[in-house]
DNA sequence: GTCTATACCAGGATAGAC
DNA sequence: GTCTATCCTGGTATAGAC
């Protein structure tokens, strides 16, 4: 059994996942988590720093592996691969939301731009690398990046349509100027 | 002074701009809209009705001049411009936050899902005529949408980012094969 | 239709036993 | 470190006077 400040910051994320962040509590956390909800105020001090350390841990613990894999790019459509196995885990989705819920909150929004940066950082040598100086590869990346994060909005209110804009993306990545 | 209901759904969607769906509470929005919060109920039942009526108004008000600035379109470029007058007031910014906090909610995934699909339409069939079949303009309405939506999250949390991932989505309109 | 007052509940947070 | 029990606040919703 893995130490409780570790399970109470797994369960804020698939709780995050499942829920939004509009559903994310000290009691639904808890509850995921397997634990009281008071261990909520002992580890962390409030729900608002647990989310924070969770938005920390999502983003952290998929970077080597992103990273290592964004250095063996080949082509665009290899991104897009690599974005399917990130969805499937949902860790994109749980991101979106804590944006989301950071509008009018500005500690939240500060952690989660560091995140945002964490990712942005090696996508953006990765664009610039493979499209050399045929596009502007800092600003596409920071725009793929936004469109990626849209891509979750959508599909928490009609899924087809999301499918048919990724699509869409991957046809466009074959497609742009070389 | 205009009617109570259209005072409520205004304050709603200020409330939604400037706080997040998370701080929309039927006490901020009578604040808003400068009524008392049990009008709220008098009016609409409880505070998600009105916020999927906030959802159908912010859509169906802009929708007859959306459609008939997007009929005059000559170019993609033209298209982007139009997206600016529309962040200046604030819109797409309510609706992404809708969306966000429609995720493990039906009812307002419904309302959601149903403004979307009302700014596609039209979109699709400009993109249609001006991409003619270069590229796949279904899809790409779709996919724009989403980058759109996406935006409003990452400027939640890091304007300067949003910009520049604006900016170049503006670049690549001016790149894509013709 | 609009107000004040209030019932009710869920969520954040703390106290204290173990 | 973890639990149960509890407090308090703020959010939803209703009752009833005007």
């Amino acid at each position: 059994m893995p130490d409780t400040r570790q399970r109470l910051i797994d369960g804020t994320i698939e709780t995050i996942r499942q829920h939004g962040i509009a559903g994310t509590t000290a009691r639904s956390i808890a509850a995921a988590a397997g634990v009281t909800q008071a261990l909520v105020f002992y580890h962390f001090g409030s729900v608002q720093e647990l989310v924070k350390a969770a938005c920390l841990a999502v983003t952290q613990d998929r970077l080597p592996l992103f990273e290592e894999r964004l250095a063996r790019m080949r082509s665009l459509g290899d991104l897009l691969a690599l974005h399917t196995d990130e969805q499937a885990r949902g860790n994109l989705r749980v991101l979106a939301q804590m944006m989301a819920g950071a509008r009018g909150n500005p500690q939240l929004a500060a952690a989660t731009a560091a995140a945002l940066r964490l990712w942005l950082a090696p996508l953006r040598a990765t664009l610039e690398r493979l499209l050399a100086d045929r596009l502007d590869a800092g600003g596409l990346a920071e725009a793929l990046c936004a469109a990626l994060l849209g891509l979750e909005l959508v599909d928490a209110v009609d899924p087809a349509t999301a499918t048919t804009a990724l699509t869409a993306l991957h046809r466009l990545s074959t497609n742009l100027p070389d």
